[in-house]
DNA sequence: GTCTATACTGAGATAGAC
DNA sequence: GTCTATCTCAGTATAGAC
C-alpha cells in the first residue's frame, strides 16, 4: 500500500506490479484533478472511483483512507515544486528565482492544479499536519524558499522591514490566492496577463511606482 | 422567518416578538463565531444549537436551512463593512480610505471574525452566489470600493498598470488572506505588527523600496 | 486485486407533543 | 415556538464472492 514509487530502474517488475503502480498513478492524477475542482470537503471517494473507472472498494487497496490519499497527492505536489526549484538555472538571482517559482505555481493552478497551501479546508489542514510525510516535505520546501528569501534580503531586493516568516507565508498565500480563480472566472483576461498582474502586485504592491505622477507614461 | 430586523422605532413590539429577535441575533452571533473557528463545511447545526443553548429544531424556525443561516451572517457582515466605509471621515484620500478599510477587515478577523470572501469553501461560494440578498449586498460594497480604486488611480496612488478588477479582487483576497492565520498561530508577533506587515505588503509589495541599497538604514 | 453489496456514521432536516 | 425523537441521505470504510 502507498507504493508511491521511487521506481528502482533495475530489478524488473512483474506485469502485475507495474499494472498496480500505473493504476496508483492514475488514482493520484484523478484525485488531483477532482481536488482542484471541488475542494477537499466536497470530494467523494465515489467520484474518484468513477473518474478512474474502478470500484470504490478498490481505492482502499491502494490507500488506507481518504486522508491518506489526499496526503499522497499533496506530498507529490510539494516534491514536484521542490524539483522545479532545483531545476532553476543556478546563475539566477534569488529574487528572480522566487519570482519564477511564483509564476510556476500560478501556472500550475491555471492548468488545473491545486493550491499548495490547504487554505481551503480546516479538516484537510489538520489531517495533513498530522501526516509526517507531508510535514517533512513541507519543511524541506520551506527551508529552500527561506534560504532564497534570506539571500534576496541581503542583496537588497526584498524589503528588510518585513519578517522572513511573513514573507514566507505571504509567498505560500500568493500561491493559493483566490484572486486567480475570480479573474479566471471573469474570463476577460488571458492567463499570461493574469499571472503578470499577480506577480507585479506581489513584489511591487498595488501602489504606483514612486515618481510616477498622474499623467506620466513612463 | 428571517426577520433580519430593520427595526421600526415606533410600533412597539410585543414581548414575544422582541424575544424572538433577540434570539435570532444570538443565533447569528453564534454562527459567526463558529464559522470563524471551523469554517463552513465543518460547521454543524448541532454545534450552533449548543452554542446558543437551544434545540436544533428551533434553529429551523428562524432559518430555512444552514445555507440561509450562513447567508444571513454574511449579508450582515457585508452591511457592517459598508457602514464602516461610510463612516470614514470624508476628507481622507481614496488611498487612505482603502488602507483604513483593509486594516478594519484584518482587525475584525484578528478579533475572531470571518473572512469576507468565501474562499474557504466551494459549497459556500455557490450557495451564496445563488442568494440574491447576498449578491446584492456584495455588489453594493464592490461598487463603493471600486469607486475608491478609480479615484486613487486618478490621483496617482495606485498603479495604473493594474486592472481595476484585479485590484478589487486582490483587495478582497487580502481580507481573507491565510497569512494572517499562520502568523497568529505562530504567536511570535503582536496583532498590530501583523496588520502592519500585511498592509505594507499589500500596497508596497515584498520588494525593498527603490534606492534602498543593502546596508542602508533609512 | 477487483468487483458488488452493505454496514456504519455524521449531519441536515422534519414530525409531533407540549 | 421550543422541545425530543426520528427520518433521510451521503459518504467512508469493510466483507465476501470471484
Amino acid at each position: 500500500m502507498n507504493h508511491t514509487s521511487d521506481t528502482p530502474v533495475v530489478a524488473r517488475k512483474s506485469f502485475r506490479e507495474s499494472q498496480f503502480e500505473i493504476r496508483e498513478a492514475a488514482i493520484l492524477d484523478a484525485t488531483h484533478r477532482l481536488l482542484a475542482q471541488h475542494g477537499y470537503d466536497m470530494l467523494a471517494m465515489d467520484d474518484i472511483a468513477a473518474e478512474v473507472g474502478i470500484a470504490k472498494g478498490s481505492l482502499y487497496r491502494h490507500f488506507d483512507s481518504k486522508d491518506a490519499l489526499v496526503g499522497a497527492v499533496m506530498v507529490r505536489l510539494l516534491r514536484r515544486t521542490r524539483e522545479a526549484l532545483e531545476d532553476q538555472p543556478p546563475e539566477q538571482t534569488a529574487r528572480a528565482r522566487l519570482e519564477s517559482l511564483l509564476r510556476w505555481t500560478l501556472n500550475e493552478r491555471l492548468a488545473g492544479g491545486i493550491p499548495h497551501l490547504p487554505a481551503t479546508s480546516q479538516a484537510l489542514r489538520t489531517s495533513l499536519m498530522a501526516a509526517p510525510a507531508y510535514v517533512d516535505e513541507l519543511l524541506h520546501l520551506s527551508e529552500a524558499v527561506g534560504e532564497l528569501i534570506r539571500r534576496a534580503k541581503i542583496d537588497g531586493s526584498l524589503n528588510p522591514g518585513l519578517d522572513d516568516a511573513f514573507i514566507l507565508y505571504a509567498f505560500y498565500a500568493r500561491a493559493c490566492d483566490p484572486t486567480l480563480d475570480f479573474l479566471r472566472a471573469g474570463g476577460a483576461m488571458s492567463d499570461a496577463y493574469i499571472v503578470d498582474q499577480m506577480v507585479v502586485a506581489c513584489f511591487a504592491g498595488l501602489q504606483a511606482a514612486p515618481g510616477h505622477a498622474p499623467g506620466d507614461h513612463a
